[in-house]
DNA sequence: CTATTTCCTAGTAAGTCAATAGTAAAAGTA
DNA sequence: TACTTTTACTATTGACTTACTAGGAAATAG
């Protein structure tokens, strides 16, 4: 029998089936990258536009997909946009205004939900009482990073201090055992 | 004896067709839910049985759906059980010792992913350097959450410090300095 | 006018989620 | 043994979501 090798492709090693309790969605992921390239520009000129497939090609996403997540982005008031010959996309806020959780929130609805509700909304009964306040705190802990980090912020690497804290945590950087 | 289960979804008010970040799912939650009160058996009798149906009906929820949620965490060995007449589920290790990390990775697999990859195989050119970055710090907070409360906790309502402090927090909307 | 570029609607294929049906296997009771 | 109870497992369903693509309408510059 012959031994197989096993490609060993990051990018095209994808997980199972399920996702686990956070997801971030293919728009989020674009949509962080896109406003990167767009905060790049900003820096040198805040009024620089970029047009859509160049944001495409500099971070290799299907440039059809990210227009509809740059115009989702326009409609939320993060980026601003001109149509035509030398038209483009601009950052429409300070880049140290906007925030992860507005992008994820634009891009891909309410930062967390239980069984499609938000999470004060279910109710528990008997011994499962206390169990609202357990997602309430999960959804809690995850506005705490995501509203505390700029685009600023990830775009010059000075994450706030308690980020870094949770990155320096031994085993952040590897997944758990299997 | 014929009990009605009765529906399951009942009035609540579901989200926009788009989940957040987070999404506690349905096999999550009922399966907490379901621990929740084996935990409460446990503290009687720790080897006492509970009849899928029993939980199913104390916990409103799907009994089918809840054998296979259990079986799940039977497989993950959280949950032991028993066949036949007189069998049923019980806790196979002590509430102090399960996670919320442990249910949630037992029946939604891992806790974090971005576009469906790990977090740390994502690669991201230019601009988006440091984004990789942001998405670890995600799932570390999250686990930090997760890893941190047990069952018990759960149970008699004594979440950790560092969760109480995260819901007494105003939270929301506000951007704090490195 | 023409070329460019964003805006918008409407798809689609593949997959996931929540839940159900039906049957096999084990364990107790008589 | 036969019978009942209860979990174990497989397969399937319908609704919905995700990650895109196609094709054209509308705006803008030269
Ligand atoms: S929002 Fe959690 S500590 Fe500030
Ligand atoms: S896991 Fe985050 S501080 Fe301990």
């Amino acid at each position: 029998m012959s031994r197989v090798v096993q490609p060993v492709n990051a990018v095209n090693e994808r997980m199972t089936g399920n996702n686990g309790a956070v997801h971030i969605s293919a728009k989020a992921d674009y949509g962080m990258r896109a406003l990167l390239e767009l905060v790049a520009a900003y820096r040198i000129d805040p009024l620089q536009l970029i047009k859509g497939e160049a944001i495409a090609t500099a971070q290799q996403v299907p440039v059809k997909f990210l227009e509809g997540i740059l115009r989702q982005l326009r409609q939320s008031g993060i980026v601003a946009s001109q149509r035509g010959a030398e038209g483009g996309y601009r950052l429409d806020r300070d880049p140290s205004d906007v925030t992860i959780a507005d992008v994820v929130r634009a891009l891909d609805g309410p930062l967390a939900a239980v069984r499609g509700n938000r999470p004060e909304d279910v109710e528990y009964p008997g011994a499962s009482e206390h169990l609202r306040e357990v997602w309430i705190a999960v959804r809690a802990a995850m506005r705490h990073v995501l509203e505390g980090i700029s685009l600023e912020d990830v775009a010059l690497n000075k994450l706030p201090s308690d980020v870094t804290e949770l990155l320096a945590e031994p085993g952040a950087w590897q997944r758990r055992k299997p």
